[in-house]
DNA sequence: GCAAAAGTGTTCACGCTACACCCATGC
DNA sequence: GCATGGGTGTAGCGTGAACACTTTTGC
């Protein structure tokens, strides 16, 4: 692992250069078909042009990261409701093909966000320029830069995240079935926990779950109350260790 | 939250321009005296001359961030044992002076990193030039920059993986009673769990915590024996969940 | 002997798992 | 009626909390 480093004239070691991106690593779910989405962009210019990635940006002069974060999202997507948190910043030298290797010009540094937003209420702005879509984490498309890297970064987080915090309500809509909660835990997690029953009681037991008293029926089967997230009730158990495994 | 932007003459944003630093949270507990320390280094210019911080570099060219971690660490302290991670990046403008706020000179982004060592291998090289220090976590000074949020978040994830990860092993000493691991537990994450004959049972049902047969005994009471942590017997338990509480 | 710290054991209550069973709807 | 999914209940096992008790040392 040997770096080449620079020592300028004055004896002081050379510093680096760099420009800020922020890669958002954006989640949904597709309720109807149970498929856990991540949205991507298709690059319109070198390098890498026409592959698949993460949307991202470079920081602006003034602009702090997060704000970086909201303003690339609010370029592609249209949402309501939304849930933002910085991932991991990837920072290694020679990640981006534009530092060039011989001439030590600025490196490229990504911090990457992570973001949740609810399918129904996402409406896409299609640019025309270049691709925009939700592809599904089970068919993804080679991506750009150490985008799949990152990706995975996210998806972990989102994993971990469904343990034990309240995430899933900002990927449901308002209003939802436990029966849609239960198939999220189940697409995202895989089979291995409680089954429905005891997933049912547990999370009405916890009390933040309000019951709207509206029924729906999908099909066969008898119909299914629609519950909504009570960000009140749940406010006191915040920061107190919770398992909706 | 009015931000100045500039737009340069050819319609294009002006993109920030930065200098990355790499500022570390190295957390050590003193088993003797039952005190979690931090490890601060006094300014020897401005901004803030004078003022204790956390120990930062700025990264190279040709440098990876996590190797400017460890290079800090090494111009600080010669330790064997090490523990490092990456905690969050803080990166809002004007979080550093030296950014003028009418210039639009470099912006100053910081990548702060998580480091545990054991506080009886670890010797602090004294450069001479500045002042450096374990300090207890209960008598901090003021702090330069925005160091006092960065180490409050580096001891906010010290104590949440205290939890659920065997870090506490990396800050005790090679061989350690169950005494002093409780102790640590205690003085980290306060009284607020299991007493001692549970924890220590529950401890060693997990079956990584290897008796030496060595008995030390210390001041008054029954002498305790010497336990190790056992990576091996570990190793099969990562990733699950566990609870040390 | 007595205090102090290490180490062991026992009891009890609660919580999770697994499963059986009832309910309301579409077809 | 029967399949399908929603919803309720219960018996049993495991685990953690509380606490009593024993062991081995210093003084």
């Amino acid at each position: 692992m040997s770096e080449r480093r620079t020592k300028k004239a004055n004896g002081q070691w050379a510093l680096a250069d760099f420009k800020v991106g922020v890669d958002n690593v954006i989640f949904s779910v597709d309720t109807e078909q149970n498929r856990l989405l991540v949205l991507l962009v298709m690059r319109d210019k070198a390098p890498f042009l026409h592959y698949w990635s993460l949307p991202g940006t470079l920081v602006r002069e003034g602009e702090s990261l997060e704000n970086a974060a909201y303003r690339m999202l609010a370029e592609k997507i249209r949402a309501k409701n939304l849930y933002l948190e910085q991932l991991y910043t990837f920072g290694g030298p020679r990640r981006d093909p534009r530092e060039s290797a011989e001439s030590y010009g600025d490196r490229y540094l990504s911090v990457s966000y992570f973001a949740l937003v609810r399918f129904a209420e996402a409406e896409l702005v299609a640019d025309g320029v270049s691709g925009i879509a939700w592809y599904p984490m089970s068919q993804l498309p080679d991506l750009a830069f150490d985008h799949a890297e990152i990706l995975q970064y996210g998806y972990r987080r989102l994993r971990n995240k469904l343990e034990y915090s309240p995430i899933a309500f900002e990927v449901l809509p308002e209003l939802f079935t436990l029966g849609d909660l239960y198939q999220l835990y189940t697409t995202v997690l895989g089979e291995g926990f409680a089954d429905y029953s005891n997933f049912r009681s547990r999370l009405l037991k916890l009390g933040f779950l309000k019951d709207t008293g509206v029924k729906v029926t999908r099909g066969a089967g008898r119909p299914a109350a629609l519950y909504r997230f009570d960000a009140e009730a749940f406010a006191p158990l915040k920061d107190k260790p919770l398992v909706f495994v």
